[in-house]
RNA sequence: GUGGCCGUAGCUCAGCAGGCAGAGCACUCGGUUGUGGUCCGAGUUGUCGCCGGUUCGAAUCCGGUCGGCCACCCCA
């Protein structure tokens, strides 16, 4: 059998890996200019810690994640997202004692087994920030902020921002029996799924794709926003007009509910509509309890990440970057005592400070075909060395786009690489 | 996990009521001395995704499998 990646699994080639560090980089910029520092957490965590944060019930920890049996009854798996790694080396390392705000950034590869679609792989990159500590909805207008932020300067502009609070532990219960006695007696009406999560878990009764079922709640269920407690709302009235005053214009969405388990009031969305179904480019919510409940001091939390590959998507989609890298200057040797006094040139030229991109070509090949390929590969400049060179001491210097022939004096490398300073930026 | 469409040269694809595997682009070389791009000429490239079945004969029909795209589910 012929061996190929994995499905759902990519090979990021030359322009993709590039810009795959470039936005992963320019991100974490952004962040620590917002005095975030950067955390990597192992890619293998003990499965129980998912279990723990995202809930044992939730489709990730479910159906999704990659484990592995090891030892005896010791289960391991990738991560299928990264806050809970971040809480748990949060508490580990006693990250929050001696301070009341913590704030932590990252970037890396998350896994989940699901079907592979456009904008949906196995293995994934998101970047994300968490910022501990903090209750007050300025925090959350902070992080959505920089969430907006992170966008624009990427240039992603077409998204739109879904905002919606899921109340909490007190004010939530109530609300789903409330939604339960509305749905409930129509049950028979809705999809299949639908009276599945009647029973498993009714909030996400709300974002279901159906159109008959989202008729049916439109006219009968309550809207989650009318029943959160008065904490809550006024947690997310003041989050609006921060947002308000910060610019970010965003859109109450009452069938916002995220399917993690561990979020609670604000949870929010940045959308965009040229992604197709997967149209989330960046999420996250608040997580209040996350941090106790995996056996630290309480603490309030608010975080989000974002999709690299949906964002490379929107990029690509907007604007063609797929411009190979040019070389600079290309050298070319006729025969094998040129390639001697060429290949320290060569040497030099890459490492010295003038940045210049230099190929080597092939002393046996003809003049004809490396300079072929001088041209193909884009070179500005080539550097011609043969037997007319070497005997008078010198090395050509061509410019591709005049075609004009200059001799370089050759007697010191230190000489020849000012010689050629001067030249490349002459003509270019 | 469920369903629909797809898989032929490095790339984009044609060929498919069963009869020698194709085109464009790309690539290599050449168009007399050591000069690219444009032009002209020549040439190379295949496990037709894989395994099996039907058949005298399968890229073409059938079954399975792997991979891709799309939708559901779910999510970044």
């Amino acid at each position: 059998m012929k061996l190929q990646a994995l499905s759902g699994m990519k090979d990021y080639l030359g322009y993709e890996s590039e810009e795959l560090t470039d936005l992963s980089n320019r991100g974490l910029e952004l962040f620590a200019r917002a005095g975030f520092r950067q955390i990597r957490t192992p890619l293998l965590e003990e499965a129980e810690l998912f279990d723990r944060s995202l809930g044992s019930g939730s489709e990730v920890v479910n159906k999704q994640m990659y484990t592995v049996q090891q030892g005896g009854d010791r289960l391991i798996a990738l991560r299928p997202e990264n806050t809970a790694g971040v809480v748990r080396a949060v508490n580990e390392n006693r990250l929050l004692s001696n301070r009341s705000q913590l704030k932590l950034c990252y970037a890396g590869p998350m896994f989940r087994h699901e079907r592979p679609q456009s904008g949906r792989l196995r293995q994934f990159h998101q970047l994300g920030l968490e910022l501990f500590g903090r209750s007050d909805p300025l925090a959350d207008a902070e992080v959505i902020w920089l969430g907006q932020q992170l966008l624009q300067q990427l240039r992603i502009d077409n998204t739109k921002l879904l905002i919606n609070s899921i109340g909490c532990t007190e004010c939530r219960p109530d609300y789903i029996e409330k939604l339960i006695d509305a749905v409930e007696p129509a049950a028979e009406k809705l999809c299949q799924d639908c009276q599945q999560r009647l029973s498993t878990n009714p909030l996400r009764l709300l974002d279901c794709k159906n159109s008959c079922c989202q008729e049916l709640y439109s006219d009968v269920a309550p809207s989650i926003v009318d029943h959160i407690c008065d904490g809550c709302r006024k947690h997310l009235e003041q989050l609006q007009e921060y947002l308000a005053l910060l610019g970010v214009e965003s859109f109450l969405t009452a069938s916002l509910v995220r399917g993690l388990d561990y979020y609670n009031r604000t949870t929010f969305e940045f959308v965009s509509g040229d992604l197709g179904q997967q149209d989330a480019v960046l999420a996250g919510g608040r997580y209040d309890g996350l941090v106790e409940q995996l056996g630290g001091e309480a603490c309030p939390a608010i975080g989000f990440s974002a999709g690299l590959e949906r964002i490379m998507l929107l990029r690509s989609s907007y604007n063609d970057p797929r411009v190979d890298v040019a070389v600079d200057c290309y050298f070319l040797p006729i025969g094998k005592q040129a390639l001697y006094k060429i290949l320290p040139l060569v040497a030099a030229s890459r490492s010295d400070s003038s940045g210049l991109r230099v190929e080597l070509g092939n002393p046996e090949k003809t003049v004809k075909s490396q300079l072929r390929r001088a041209n193909r590969y884009g070179a500005r400049a080539v550097l011609i060395c043969g037997e007319q060179e070497l005997d008078k001491g010198l090395i050509t210097y061509k410019d591709m786009a005049s075609g004009e022939q200059t001799a370089l004096d050759l007697t010191t490398q230190k000489k020849f690489a000012e010689q050629l300073k001067r030249l490349y930026f002459k003509f270019n």
